[in-house]
DNA sequence: CTGACTGCAAATAGTTTGCATGACG
DNA sequence: CGTCATGCAAACTATTTGCAGTCAG
């Protein structure tokens, strides 16, 4: 259950903001891919299709598109944050092996309680969490071992 | 239960690291502390106390006690991080306004049979967890509503 | 003494902004 | 056609690295 491309760009231009073959590219390849890409990650990809794509663009591309809800940012080791299709209503999150970076998503958690007794206790209007596991994963475990 | 300022010292020594002045003087300002403080917060307190040292100093001296675990790391919204003194097995997480920035700690979370589930099912070695709230913190919520 | 540490300056990485040109609607 | 979007260049922020001088042990 992720958004179709047409229906991301019908949710764009119900807010007011024009579908460029710039924003149709960037577009195609968040949707295209199940990985998580950071902006120059993405720009590599697209510079096939469209030489002279800016890398700019891609930043505005991607803040406008996270702004809405439509894509989902994470914020991983380094100094980078990355980008993935976001899907909707399936709250997401993630598995980070520390030695890789492969990224795994899993959906459920059960914090709702904690949520609300948080909430109670700080007087905070809590929107939403970020839950990550980090570890190593089954190759990065094998290679450990042999080294 | 947070090391002290010797107990740190100690261990730095027993790794074989230095004790120089310009790190008494980083240590005394994360210990001295229970915020977060970012690399640049740090070096405005020290500045005072000790004019001329380097930034840079700051950033090597909190690698080297990360990597001992002696404080903790965390991201927040930007492109810093930011560093806090550890309470050495009070596992803890972070309730972030994403507003002012401010941070709330909380130690409880019961994401063990879920960690387990997911090692199971992925054959990672899970090594630990990341789970922050966000959300508007009171006084962000009153000026939100009177704006 | 000597290797580890410091601080400067410069390099790097990621991201943002100003601005003139271009194109969606 | 007006307004928003693009892409270049430059600015900015956070962080890292090279290096020569300095100091803890």
């Amino acid at each position: 259950m992720r958004y179709s491309e047409k229906r991301i760009e019908s949710i764009l231009r119900q807010r007011g903001y024009k579908i460029t073959p710039q924003r149709r590219i960037i577009l195609g390849a968040i949707v295209g891919s199940h990985e998580h890409l950071t902006p120059a990650e993405i720009y590599e990809r697209v510079c096939h299709e469209h030489p002279g794509i800016g890398l700019v663009t891609i930043y505005r591309t991607l803040e406008i598109l996270a702004g809405l809800g439509l894509i989902c940012e994470i914020r991983v080791a380094g100094n980078c944050r990355s980008y993935l299709m976001r899907r909707p209503a399936e709250h997401h999150h993630h598995l980070i092996c520390s030695d890789c970076g492969t990224v795994i998503d899993f959906i459920d958690c059960d914090l709702g309680e904690l949520e609300q007794r948080l909430a109670e206790e700080t007087k905070f209007k809590i929107n939403g969490h970020i839950l990550e596991f980090i570890g190593q994963c089954r190759n990065c475990r094998k290679e450990a071992v042999t080294r």
